[in-house]
DNA sequence: GACATAACCTAACATGTGTTAGGCAAAATT
DNA sequence: AATTTTGCCTAACACATGTTAGGTTATGTC
C-alpha cells in the first residue's frame, strides 16, 4: 500500500501545485504556500519531489505528452481533412477543460523552466504546431480550405483554442462537444454571412 | 531641464520594467534586476517611483487606456460593422505591434495586482470586451453577420488577436497592416473553402 | 515482536527580497 | 554666490525564499 500512497500523494501535491501556480504564478508562489495547502510543512514536500522546478516540469510535459499524443492520432487515423481538423480541436478542446490548472501552466509559466528544459519543451510546442500544419496542408492538398499561408493559419487557430483556458469554467452551461463545434463552426466557416454554396457541404 | 530628465528617466524605467517583466515575468523580476539593468542601485529606483507594484500598475493602466480610446472611437465614427470590425482589429493589432514588451504585461502579469486595482483593471477590459460585442450586434441587426453568440464571439476574436502577441517580432517581414488584414479575413471568411456569393461583398 | 519504510516534523542555513534612512555631488534656480 | 532640487549613492532593515540535516512517529511486512 505505501507505494500507492505515496503516488497519490505526490499526485495531490502536483494538483494542488497546478491550481496554485494558475491562481499565483510559478514564481509568486513559495513552497511555504504549497505545504500549507497541503496541510503539511515546506521541508516535507521534498520527500515527493527533489525541487521546486521539478514541479514545474511534470506539469508542464505531462501535459505536452498528452496534447502530443492526441495530434499523432488524428494524423494517423485517416479522415478527409476537414473531419481532421475538427477531430483535433475537439481533441484540444478537451484536454483544457479537463486540465484547467495544469493548462495554464503549460499555456504560461513554461517561461520559468530554466535550461535544458526549457528548449526540450518548446520543441515539444512546435511539434504539435507542425502537426496542424500538416492538417492545414492536406486539406488545401484535397482543396477543401482556402489557400492560406499555413504558418499564420496555424498560429490563428491554437490561439482561439488555447484561448478557452482564460474564460473557461468547469460547472459552465456549455459542454465540451459544444464548445469545441462552435470553435470549428468558427474556424471553418468564419464569420461573414453567405450564400451557402460550400463545394464539399455535408449536412 | 529637470522636470524633463524626470520625466524622461521614469519613462526609460517603466519601459525596461516592462522588458523585464515580458522575459522573465513580474514575480520574477527583482527590483535589484530592474535596477542593474539601468545601471543604477536598486535604492535610486525609488526616487521615481513610490513601489514595485506601481509600476507594474503604470503599465497595465496606461495600455488599458490605449485600448479604451480607441474601441470608443470605433464605436463613435460610424461605419458598417464590418468596417468597424476591420477597424477595431487593426488598431488592437497595432496597440499590441507598437508596444510588444507592455502587451505581454498587460495581458498576462496583470495578475500580480493587487486590490482594488485588480478590479479596476477587470472593469476596463470587461468594457473592452462589451465594445467589440457592439459592434457584433450592430452587424447581426445589419444582417452582415451570421447570427452567432456574442460573448463566444467576441472572446474568440479577442483571443485571435491578442494571440499575436506571442509570435510578433518588431522585424518580422509582415506589416501591422498585413497582419490586421489577414486576421480580420479569418475572422471574417473562416477556412472553409465556399463560391463568393457574399451578400454584402465589397471588393 | 523486530524491522523497514514512508511521511512527516523542527531547526536552521544562506541568500534574495522590497524598502527605508540618510548623505553627497552635480545641476538648476534664485 | 547662495540655495534648492535632482539623481544617485551606501548601509541596513526585516522578512521571505528554496533547501538541507537529522530526528520522530505511524504504518505495514516478515
Amino acid at each position: 500500500m505505501s507505494e500507492l500512497l505515496t503516488t497519490n500523494r505526490k499526485e495531490q501535491l502536483l494538483e494542488v501545485a497546478a491550481k496554485l501556480f494558475k491562481q499565483r504564478g510559478y514564481a509568486a508562489t513559495s513552497m511555504r504556500d504549497l505545504a500549507a495547502d497541503l496541510g503539511i510543512e515546506a521541508a516535507s514536500l521534498y520527500h515527493h519531489i527533489k525541487s521546486k522546478e521539478e514541479i514545474l516540469e511534470t506539469i508542464c510535459f505531462d501535459l505536452a505528452s498528452k496534447f502530443s499524443n492526441v495530434i499523432a492520432e488524428v494524423n494517423d487515423i485517416y479522415f478527409n481533412a476537414e473531419e481532421k481538423l475538427r477531430t483535433a480541436i475537439k481533441n484540444h478542446v478537451q484536454i483544457i477543460t479537463q486540465n484547467t490548472n495544469q493548462s495554464t501552466v503549460f499555456l504560461h509559466e513554461w517561461r520559468n523552466l530554466s535550461e535544458p528544459k526549457l528548449s526540450e519543451f518548446m520543441k515539444l510546442r512546435d511539434a504539435y504546431e507542425k502537426g496542424i500544419r500538416v492538417i492545414l496542408k492536406d486539406g488545401m492538398n484535397e482543396d477543401v480550405f482556402d489557400d492560406v499561408d499555413e504558418k499564420f493559419a496555424s498560429l490563428t487557430i491554437l490561439s482561439t483554442v488555447n484561448w478557452i483556458n482564460e474564460w473557461y469554467k468547469p460547472n459552465g452551461k456549455m459542454s465540451t462537444e459544444e464548445i469545441a463545434q462552435k470553435l470549428s463552426d468558427f474556424i471553418l466557416g468564419g464569420l461573414r454571412k453567405k450564400m451557402v454554396t460550400d463545394i464539399n457541404y455535408k449536412p
